[in-house]
DNA sequence: TCTGGGGTCCTAGGACCC
DNA sequence: TCTGGGGTCCTAGGACCC
């Protein structure tokens, strides 16, 4: 918690439906519904007229037509909300150094790298004001509400209090009176289940959330989130504006109108999906060692099932394959109502070669898997290939490069050469059909 | 006509290593 | 001769957020 309130939160109202009737003047004024329009859907954004019939973001789109059959439901175009939200973006940007995206709606700016004559309430106000007029020009007429506080905590429950179009600055010494009366479940992390766990020792609110020790609290809901609540109930939040966050995971998941059980068609959905993700790799200029199939049963019971590769991969049959044979550890015979493949354990191949230094084959051994006891060990997994740490290769689309260790059935190249930067790392299956070595192994 | 899709973080247990 | 302790990696699941 600063002295002054200078971090800013900004959450543009009812972005994908305000976006919409930006677009289309019909719509304006009309109630709007923007997400899953199939059998299966939920809606991820209601205009305020259709707010007004009971309508809000994670409620089945087939309670939404029933209760505001006269809405638009639109399923949505993301493109469009992407640029708006970088045009947004790119506005605060330009205001100060210090942006955090939470979203393609939402985002914090750290007010105190930005240039401002100082931090009095009365200055944040007038620049708040300013914010929002360009905000609106940038955008193409949509509003967003503003909220200004000592912390991040503060700053994104101000800009709650007063929405649409809404202002609030919260004066630096008022933050513990402003939360006492409300309700636990404004702390952001308080959910359903924890809301649930407080009320049985008798917290509703955060004055009474303030009465519980510290070791209560982390007795009740865990080391890490117990800690946390014993902060915020007493608005001390240190969190700094972290402009750039690195990605962590990327995937891609489905749910299907009817649930399927032709064990066939849902590898060949895997298979689609991995191809999907490596694509999404790619263009991140990622690749991933961890691969995880998610699998909804139909009766919602949701299971995954991982593997970790022995080098980063962005090959999508190399996904396909250790997707489909994770998609074997379970049993679909009930149907199966979703299915998802990720990728995590992300590397940077550009990062990777500057913070490596096995650019000499002969010291690429050193990696755990990298030994001749794995390379034998392969070699009975896949009897048509043994590929040693140290052997030169060739891909058909990677080029050419060695190998820098193998197990589990599949082989890490280091490509050198060809449409790709050098030192790029890339796990493929032993048995990949495009991969030849060029010089016998060094050992057999 | 129950319950999306893309993420993040946390916990807990087991393997493995020193 | 009945039993260490810490650290890290991996896996599975769950809560939560927008």
């Amino acid at each position: 918690m600063r002295a002054e309130s200078t971090i800013l939160h900004v959450d543009l109202d009812a972005f994908f439906a305000a976006v919409e009737q930006r677009d289309k003047p019909s719509l304006r004024g009309k109630p709007v519904v923007v997400g899953g329009v199939g059998g299966r859907g939920v809606v991820a954004t209601a205009s305020y007229e259709a707010r007004a019939f009971g309508v809000h973001s994670a409620m089945p789109t087939a309670e939404a037509r029933r209760r505001c059959p006269n809405a638009a439901f639109l399923a949505g175009r993301f493109h469009a909300y992407r640029e708006t939200s970088r045009a947004v973006m790119g506005l605060l940007r330009s205001i100060s150094p210090l942006v955090e995206p939470l979203s393609l709606d939402e985002a914090f700016v750290d007010l105190e790298a930005a240039n401002l004559p100082d931090h009095s309430v009365a200055s944040v106000s007038a620049f708040a004001r300013d914010l929002k007029e360009r905000v609106h020009e940038v955008s193409g007429g949509l509003t967003g509400s503003v909220g200004i506080g000592s912390s991040k905590f503060i700053a994104k429950i101000a800009s709650d209090l007063d929405k649409p179009d809404g202002l609030v600055v919260v004066a630096p010494g008022n933050e513990r009176d402003l939360l006492r009366p409300m309700q636990v479940t404004v702390i952001p992390g308080v959910g359903p289940a924890t809301a649930e766990s407080l009320r049985r020792i008798g917290v509703h609110t955060v004055a009474e959330l303030e009465e519980i020790s510290e070791d209560e609290l982390v007795r009740v809901v865990g080391r890490s989130h117990g800690r946390n609540l014993y902060l915020l109930a007493r608005a001390e939040d240190d969190r700094p504006v972290v402009p750039e966050r690195e990605t962590k995971s990327i995937s891609v998941e489905d749910t299907y109108d009817t649930d399927h059980v032709d064990a066939r068609l849902l590898q060949a959905l895997v298979d689609r999906q991995a191809g999907k993700v490596t694509e999404r790799l790619r263009k991140a200029r990622l690749s991933g060692r961890t691969v995880t199939l998610k699998v909804r049963l139909h009766d919602f019971s949701t299971l995954t099932r991982s593997a970790t590769l022995p080098g980063p991969t962005d090959d999508a049959r190399t996904v396909a394959r250790v997707a489909r044979s994770l998609l074997g550890d379970v049993d679909t015979s009930g149907g199966v109502r979703l299915l998802g493949v990720g990728v995590s354990g992300l590397a940077d191949w550009i990062q990777d070669d500057l913070f490596t230094d096995t650019e000499d084959p002969d010291d690429a051994d050193e990696g755990a898997w990298a030994d001749d006891e794995t390379a034998s060990a392969l070699a009975s997994l896949s009897r048509r290939r043994l590929w040693v740490p140290g052997m030169d290769v060739e891909h058909d689309s990677h080029g050419r490069g060695w190998v820098w260790g193998s197990g589990r059935g599949v082989v890490t190249v280091r490509f050198e050469t060809a449409d790709t930067p050098p030192g790029r790392v890339l796990s493929l299956a032993a048995d990949d059909p495009s991969l030849r070595p060029v010089s016998p192994p060094r050992e057999e």
